[in-house]
DNA sequence: TTTAATATATCGTACATCCGATATGTTGGG
DNA sequence: CCCAACATATCGGATGTACGATATATTAAA
């Protein structure tokens, strides 16, 4: 989501952003749902900088509670996700389309 | 396509890959082709290194006319690309399917 | 309480992507 | 022939993605 305008970078903040708008999750229930989409788990490694991306771009807010920080879509993440879907779509239309 | 396994690095390669299957293209082309679809053309410091990482590992091969390189992909290329397909629709399934 | 499991977070390292700048070779127009 | 346009290619530097290792805090189980 870096990548707002044109690049490859950011399908990851891209897919998250995707994951939180169909529901409120904490970075380890988004990790599980990564895997069970992709059949490998994003380490905290890979995880935790991207939520802290998104963070500070003021894509997404935080709820804490006991151990767990709960993210959810702020509104200016709503927008960008719009946007960013418009992008992958026109891109990537056809590679999903045709089957295999 | 490095990231034959789990990543989101390797989005460009997966996607030069499979304007290759479609047809046959030289770099400029593929770099018009990639402008078409989002809006933004990825300079020849993007899309050179991209074909030269897909050729290094046998994905593509070259045919060389007057000035132009024509790519097209090798049978371990189009290996690749079926799998990489396969991963890339399990992860982004309803980012297309939605709609909006 | 001690232990284990879970959730969060950072660090170092490696690699993919991206641009702008730069350079070379080919082709066609003047 | 000279020059502009194009295709190809590399370089340096910035950022995103990725892992394993490590660390801390909370919760649950023993």
């Amino acid at each position: 989501m870096r990548g707002d305008c044109c690049d490859m970078r950011g399908m990851l903040s891209f897919l998250v952003l995707f994951l939180l708008s169909k529901k409120p999750m904490n970075g380890s229930e988004i990790a599980r749902e990564i895997e069970r989409r992709k059949g490998a788990k994003p380490s905290p490694g890979t995880i935790y900088p991207a939520l802290k991306g998104l963070r500070e771009m003021g894509f997404v807010k935080e709820k804490k509670s006991g151990k767990t920080v709960t993210y959810s879509l702020t509104s200016k993440g709503k927008d960008a996700l719009r946007l960013a879907k418009q992008r992958f779509c026109a891109t990537f239309t056809d590679v999903l389309g045709n089957g295999k």
